[in-house]
DNA sequence: GCCGTTTTCGGCCCGACTGTTTTCAGTCG
């Protein structure tokens, strides 16, 4: 079993003691073992071999001599007997409802014993027939809350974030890998087009062992992966299987000689390739998942690459961001695709917290990461006080980081310069929560928005809009406080933040962490077309993450964003002074 | 359940916000 498995199970645990109602330290611990189940970079189920690499797993922080043992039972029989428990008294179905906004232990406890409510399908009922109004705290916003809540929960529910599922890709890949014959695995689909989330993984696997009338034998071997939950399909040449996280998972071996074929087929978008065939039936071809082929004869123009197959269609290869069907053709038959944004491109880092907060590492250390990374500068900007929990900066204290920083800076001695900075939080009434004093001493000032306020879109936007009239913010970090797959994305109106942000020189983070890509595609061009400036960051929390911008990346180049609308691809002076002015 | 010790117990990040209350419980970050 893997890391994520392992802890997603201790998480559950955690989940089910809360709705328990048991010792909330106890809870903690389970919740502290998942995390550094999630974070560690040992193979755990090795360290559950035997009574030496015990003492290493009781190495890691966070895990004891029972988390020790929980993990020896979860590696042993797949779960652990506290959730089997657990979820003998209550149920699959109360975990999920967890997942819904505005729903914690105590209204899911409170559903179940008092509305005999166990799962998310009963919720909706209760709800249409009105019987919820008879339970404690139960308003009326309450329940329309829930019922948004619902709505999205079953608009996401069986997709996976991207960095999930290419995890999972990786790691299947390289199993598959290890048998003579398979040469090379590539994800298809909207992973390998870039998009947020995925609903299911497409290995192409290609290879000796692929060649039609040889498959048997890696089809075997394929269908005795371990990390298989429940087979759905095994035919010649395809495989497709379940992971115990719920991913569906098809595994296609192809002959190298329509390798291209299938490759661009099974890459998709649906638009992309229903306009691409109309093409190729214009220009006397059909085109399919095993070639590009002439009508009349039949006889194969290309099949092994997908460049050979763009060309024949007199195109450039066009990247897999950009085939949504909205202009890349045309353009690559003109031959005016844009240079898109690379990693390579970006100069700095404008987000990211230390130990000061909830962050790992210490600004040294983050500065040290970051110069590995390649970039000229970064902007320390740990959490503000009023998010209590990261033990966020009070005015002292932010006062002293900012010495921390400067000294910092000065130690580099200019190989990267590191900007003083602070994560600010956005207030109720749209008021940040440190003053203005403090950040007039700062170089980089992000006003946040944290999704906590589940207010009106209006009154949402209304907030927003006051907090970045403030003249020391630079940055509106994260603009739509968006958590992927736990949260509606556009909880304010924003076209409206964008066009005031624009207005007033506030540049809007597009934020690169796998759980939030705060903007996506759609708002990325938007914000392009209201001439807002740009800035892409990490959000990192530790050297591990600093240089992780690959999904952000992916947005912008699916919004066809190139190296000059991004602002951090300038060097560190042309930089600030592309920022807002400070007073 | 973990951890560190003033070392085998007693601590363990906490404050803001909302909706429902009519003084506060529950959720979030």
């Amino acid at each position: 079993m893997d890391n994520p498995t392992m802890a997603r199970l201790l998480s559950e645990t955690a989940d089910l003691l809360e709705i328990d109602g048991g010792d909330g330290f106890r809870i903690r611990s389970y919740r502290r073992a998942a995390e550094a189940a999630e974070q560690t970079t040992h193979d755990l189920n090795a360290l559950t071999a035997d009574a030496a690499s015990t003492a290493r797993l009781m190495e890691i922080p966070g895990i004891g001599k029972g988390m020790a043992a929980n993990l020896r039972a979860i590696a042993a029989t797949g779960t652990l007997p506290l959730r089997e428990e657990l979820l003998a008294k209550y149920g699959v179905g109360l975990l999920e409802l967890l997942k819904l906004p505005g729903m914690g232990p105590k209204t899911v406890a409170l559903l179940w014993s008092a509305a005999q409510i166990a799962g998310i399908d009963q919720l909706a009922e209760a709800i249409e027939a009105g019987r919820l109004t008879e339970l404690p705290r139960m308003g009326e916003k309450q329940i329309e809350k829930l019922r948004k809540g619902i709505d999205d929960y079953r608009r996401s529910a069986g997709r996976f974030r991207i960095d999930v599922a290419e995890e999972a890709a990786q790691r299947t890949a390289s199993y598959l890998l290890a048998f003579p014959g398979i040469e090379k695995i590539t994800p298809a689909g909207s992973l390998r087009r870039g998009r947020e989330t995925a609903g299911d993984l497409d290995l192409l696997a290609s290879g000796s062992a692929c060649a039609p009338e040889h498959t048997a034998a890696a089809v075997e071997y394929v269908a005795a992966y371990p990390g298989i939950h429940n087979m759905i399909a095994r035919g010649e040449n395809k495989v497709s299987f379940h992971l115990a996280s719920g991913m569906q998972v098809d595994v296609r071996l192809l002959p190298s000689a329509s390798y291209g074929a299938a490759l661009q087929y099974f890459t998709g978008s649906k638009a992309h390739n229903v306009a691409l065939r109309q093409r190729a039936l214009k220009m006397g071809y059909t085109l399919s998942e095993w070639a590009l082929a002439r009508l009349d004869d039949s006889s194969t123009v290309a099949a092994a690459t997908e460049e050979e197959i763009y060309a024949a269609l007199g195109m450039d290869w066009i990247p897999p961001e950009l085939r949504e069907n909205l202009g890349e053709i045309e353009a690559a038959a003109r031959h005016s695709l844009p240079r898109l944004t690379e990693r390579a491109d970006l100069r700095g880092d404008l987000h990211m917290h230390t130990n000061a907060t909830d962050g790992h590492d210490t600004i040294r250390e983050m500065a040290e990461a970051a110069l590995a990374c390649g970039y000229r500068y970064i902007a320390i900007t740990d959490h503000s006080k009023n998010l209590a929990m990261t033990n966020g900066l009070d005015e002292q204290r932010a006062l002293e980081q900012i010495q921390r920083i400067r000294e910092v800076d000065r130690q580099m001695e200019g190989r990267i310069r590191v900007f003083t900075g602070i994560e600010v939080d956005i207030l109720a009434e749209g008021a940040l929560d440190l003053d203005d004093e403090v950040l007039a001493q700062m170089e980089i000032v992000i006003a946040c928005v944290h999704t906590r306020f589940e207010q009106s879109r209006e009154e949402m936007t209304a907030r927003v809009l006051r907090a970045i009239e403030n003249p020391y913010v630079r940055i509106l970090g994260h603009p739509t406080g968006r958590l992927l797959l736990r949260r509606e994305p556009f909880a304010l109106d924003l076209g409206v933040v964008l066009r005031r942000a624009a207005e007033l020189g506030v540049a809007v983070e597009h934020n690169a962490a796998p759980e939030r890509l705060d903007l996506c595609d759609r708002d990325l061009r938007l914000a392009k077309e209201l001439g807002c400036r740009i800035v892409i960051n990490s959000d990192s929390h530790d050297v591990r993450n600093l240089g992780k911008m690959e999904y952000g990346i992916r947005q912008l180049r699916r919004a066809w964003l190139g190296p000059e609308d991004v602002l951090n691809t300038l060097g560190a002076e042309a930089f600030l002074a592309a920022l807002r002015p400070r007073p």
